[in-house]
DNA sequence: CTGTTAGCGCTTTCAA
DNA sequence: TTGAAAGCGCTAACAG
């Protein structure tokens, strides 16, 4: 049924070796046969079998790449700059989501191995175990804002710790004290890393506090439960600071501040992580901790490739530094 | 080196054909005997070589999803209710972004077609020419947001034309007489549809006009020099209503009008379309039409499937309506 | 219940 | 410059 290379060497009156020859080495055909055999390929409709060529290749011309979350702008633009640079090298990029849940990190990993993918890209969470375990398998793994202590592991990341020092500093600069922390579940090495940066910033000044209010996930509905329960607060209890752990976050804060009546930046200041396209289109713009997150992607596949075309090359690590972007909902009130 | 069924059919003292049935009819062999294989797999850390079974089984379980703009959370969601009815069926979802780019959706299709993916989903773009021949070549393809002539194309949509009527009715109905349509590249089926849906909704109210201000994409960016070209006109030219074909561009255009000190909705009534999460969050909520993108994905992936499963079954063609959802960019000023 | 074996469609030596 | 033939790793008959 199907068209094969069989069908068009006897159309082309070749062998099928030749019909191989004229898609991978056309240098060593001649012209004519080349000629030939092509218009018996446009004629027959014939369409190559990615299946059968990486079984003789071993492998494919895949890089697989597993985020937390696909509908977090954060990991879109991830993926962008990693499919960007594939394509370059005439790569494709599998995505699959995880959602923070290790049964489906664990599948994904499953098939990107079955398919035999050149390597791996992984963002958060996966078991080091497992990550090692890939790795003696011969699929390369490059981690994204995580690190590791196997040093077989590349990995490119942006500094957590000093992106919560960066927003809290903000905040206490601009006149706060009384800080909270959005954000959640801890287990999240990035959320307990920008939590460490937060606590370390408060630290190094007196009289200010830090409170933690933890969420299930980072998502809009979730800052707005969390902004919920600040708006309850005694008013003497409640925050004039908050940093939320990502920008998804602080939208859902900012509703449930907002609809609680409470002024963003006179009466809290707010401040959230990423700095996502939509940070400065929020209700009251949002001040936020800007990561180059195309560049991550960029990066991750590059040193996947390194790995790829050298497996004796050293791992790398690659930390970015955050940015601070000031907007509105931090805006100093006491000039 | 790889280890392949030979290798573990000789540590457990089996055939390859028991280890292969241990893998997909368990039933068949004896406990004992499985247990072993099984042994010997954890051990050995056998992974299957997907490209082995396709080229066995003649298909893959893949599905490949063309989008538009995967970083428009409008996609996104598409993408996600796709990926969610795939998983229950044990079927992966290959995303592809044709950046509306008519090579990279080519290149991309080529790739399905040489992964010999079960099907193919594709929004807008797409020579209809290279779909029918996919399809004669065993590729089903299903339409999302774009109908064809063509009877033997399956195709789940949005109606895009009472979407249009659904937003510029709303805009006069609270009180707007010049309308302003904002949007482009009209090449893109969605966006004439809306069009069209707005010129007729115009047409079937006394005293009110239309008029289009194109754009070359539906990007953040773009809506902005969109919106400064309103800015810019004299104000007795300048719309007071403006409707713009998707969040995306409604978010640039409230950018630049609330900068250029042109009130919203006070000077200037404005709407959106694909109602995404951002849409309540923005500087002023923004209104919008509503679209299930979610039910879009599973829907497309349930047509496809249904064909795969029979493909002598018709070409289904579902349509969905859209929603009003009304915010306080387009709250009546005049009560 | 288990072993043997013939391919799936392609690439790639090796000869001619 | 072209052809013949040997697999890549797996599954699915078919025998035993």
């Amino acid at each position: 049924m199907a068209i094969g290379v069989r069908d068009v060497a006897d159309a082309a009156g070749v062998s099928v070796g030749t019909v191989s020859n004229v898609l991978n080495n056309p240098s060593l055909v001649a012209p004519a046969t080349a000629q030939r055999v092509q218009s018996a390929i446009d004629e027959l409709g014939f369409v190559r079998n990615d299946a059968a060529r990486q079984l003789r290749a071993g492998r494919s011309r895949t890089i697989g790449l597993v985020v937390l979350e696909a509908s977090n702008p954060f990991f879109a633009d991830l993926a962008r700059g990693a499919e960007e640079r594939a394509y370059t090298d005439g790569l494709i990029v599998l995505t699959a989501n995880s959602d923070d849940d290790a049964v489906r990190e664990q599948v994904s990993l499953d098939m990107f191995q079955q398919q035999r993918v050149l390597g791996v890209v992984i963002s958060p969470r996966a078991d080091p175990v497992r990550i090692q375990r890939m790795q003696e398998q011969g699929t390369h793994v490059v981690l994204v804002e995580r690190t590791t202590t196997d040093p077989t592991v590349s990995s490119v990341a942006v500094d957590n710790i000093a992106g919560g020092q960066l927003a809290v500093n903000h905040l206490v600069t601009t006149g706060r004290r009384r800080i909270a922390f959005v954000g959640g579940p801890t287990s999240i090495r990035q959320v307990s890393d920008r939590l460490i940066g937060a606590t370390r910033a408060i630290g190094s000044q007196q009289g200010t506090t830090l409170q933690v209010v933890e969420t299930t996930n980072m998502t809009v509905l979730e800052g707005r439960s969390a902004g919920e329960s600040i708006v309850a607060m005694e008013p003497s209890e409640r925050p004039d600071g908050v940093f939320a752990a990502n920008d998804l976050l602080a939208i859902g804060v900012m509703q449930a501040l907002r609809s609680g009546g409470i002024s963003i930046p006179d009466d809290i200041a707010l401040i959230g992580y990423d700095d996502i396209d939509f940070a400065m289109s929020t209700e009251v713009p949002l001040s936020s901790i800007r990561q180059p997150s195309r560049k991550l992607g960029h990066t991750a596949v590059d040193l996947l490739l390194a790995r790829v075309a050298d497996p004796d090359s050293p791992a790398q690590h690659i930390v970015f530094d955050p940015e601070l972007a000031v907007r509105e909902s931090t805006h100093s009130t006491t000039s």
